[in-house]
DNA sequence: CATAATAGTGTCCTTTTGTTCACTGCAATA
DNA sequence: TATTGCAGTGAACAAAAGGACACTATTATG
C-alpha cells in the first residue's frame, strides 16, 4: 500500500507528524518550508503531493492546515477506542444517594464493549459476601451491573431492600418476590414490603482476578 | 483551574474535540458555526474566547485551524490506550501447535490492564467442562491465562497432559504433581509421566457474561 | 426594574494560505 | 548524451479564514 519515501520526504513527514503532535494541529506549507529552508511553497507542495500519492498523508480539503497523517497506529487507536467502554466502579450502593454520585465512585475500568450485551449506564460493583457462591460469584469479584428496574425469573439482580443493597437471584413464585441466595448457608428472602424494595440492576457480567 | 462551562460551551468544546479527533486537524470558525447553525463567525469566536479564557482551549496563533484542546481529552485517549491491552482469545489448546497460531485465534478482547497483574503474553481461553465449578469458574467462562512454565501450590493452571489441555488446580504433595479439579464429581489426576506434562500458563482472571 | 451574562446576526476588512506557472540545478540512468 | 525524477526559486493570485464593530434577543439575578 504505502510506497517507499525518499529521505527528504521522510524528513518532511516526520516534521508534520511531530508538529501536529506538539501543537494539536498540522503545519501550513509555509511553516514547513520555513523549517526546512524551502522558500517557495511550491517546493513544499510537491513534497506533500508525493506523500499523499504514496499513501502517507491525507490532504483533502484544499484549505489551510488540513494535512492529516495516515498512520495505522493512530487509526487503530481510534477503532480500539470505539469498542472500549469505561465503567465506573461503584463502592457502595445505598438508598437515597444517586448511585453514581462522585463520592461513590471508587475507580474506573475499561472493557471491550463486545464482551457486554448492553453498554449503557453499566457500572462495576465489588461483591461482598459469599451468598452467590454457587452461581460462580465469589467475594471480591467485580460484577458488571446493567441498571434496570425490572427483572425476570432467574436474573441475578442487585437490589435495595430496607435501604440495604444485596445481590441475589430474582424469583417470583405465586405472586411473591423472593431474593434467592446461591449458597446453602443462606435462606431465600421473601420480599414482604414491596414499598421498601427496588431493583437497581441486573448482573450481566462477572470479572475476577487472582493475585 | 478550569472554570465551569455553559451547556453551549460544552457542546462546542465537544464538537471541536470530536472534529479534531476524526479529521486530524481542528475546525475553522465557520465549520463550527455551520454545525451549530451559527451564521456569524463572531458568535463562534466569542464561544472560543470563553473556552480559552476558562482554560479549556488554546488559540495562540490567530491563523486558521489553530485551536488546540488543552484538556486531557486528547491525552486521555492516549492514556486510555496505554492502559488497554488486547488479548487474543484462543479457541483450542493443543500440543505441537504454536498456541497463538492464527488459526487458533477466535477473536480478541480488550481489557483494562489495571485489572490484570501481568500483561505480557496473556490470552483468553473459553472454559469447557465444569471441573472448576467450586472455584467459581463455570463452563463458557473466559479465563485469562498468563503463560508460564512453572506453578506453585494452589495455582489454577492450564496444562497439557497427554496432548490434551485441561484447567485444574496445581498441587504438589510428596513430590508428586496433582491436577485437582474443583468439583466433587471428579477426582484429582496424578501426573505420572512428567514427560507428557507441561504447564501452559496460570489463570489470572475470569470473565463471564450473562446473556 | 435595571444590569449582567450569554447567545446570535450581518457586514466589512486584512491576513493567511493554498494554487499555479515558468524556470533552474542536480543526480542517476538508459 | 538525452531523459527522467527529485528538489527548489520567485512571483502573482484567488479563496479561505480570523478579527472587529454595531446591533438584537433571551435569561437570570440583585
Amino acid at each position: 500500500m504505502k510506497e517507499e519515501l525518499t529521505d527528504r520526504q521522510k524528513e518532511i513527514l516526520d516534521f508534520i507528524q511531530q508538529y501536529t503532535f506538539v501543537n494539536g494541529f498540522p503545519p501550513t506549507y509555509r511553516e514547513i518550508g520555513k523549517h526546512f529552508n524551502i522558500s517557495s511553497t511550491f517546493g513544499v507542495k510537491r513534497h506533500i503531493y508525493a506523500l499523499v500519492k504514496k499513501g502517507h498523508l491525507t490532504n483533502e480539503s484544499k484549505t489551510s492546515r488540513t494535512l492529516s497523517i495516515i498512520d495505522e497506529g493512530l487509526n487503530k487507536s481510534r477503532q480500539v477506542l470505539d469498542n472500549i467502554v469505561g465503567l465506573p466502579i461503584v463502592g457502595r450502593v445505598a438508598a437515597g444517594y444517586p448511585l453514581l454520585a462522585e463520592e461513590n465512585i471508587e475507580g474506573n475500568m475499561m472493557i471491550d464493549s463486545s464482551l457486554l450485551s448492553s453498554k449503557i449506564g453499566c457500572f462495576g460493583l465489588k461483591v461482598r459476601g459469599d451468598s452467590m457462591i454457587n452461581a460462580g460469584i465469589l467475594e471480591n469479584d467485580l460484577v458488571i451491573v446493567s441498571p434496570q428496574k425490572e427483572a425476570i425469573n432467574g436474573d441475578i439482580v442487585v437490589a435495595l431492600l430496607h435501604d440495604e443493597a444485596t445481590m441475589k437471584k430474582f424469583e417470583i413464585r405465586e405472586n411473591k418476590i423472593y431474593l434467592v441466595p446461591e449458597n446453602e448457608k443462606y435462606k431465600p428472602i421473601e420480599v414482604d414490603n414491596v414499598e421498601e424494595f427496588s431493583i437497581i440492576g441486573k448482573v450481566i457480567g462477572v470479572f475476577r482476578t487472582y493475585n
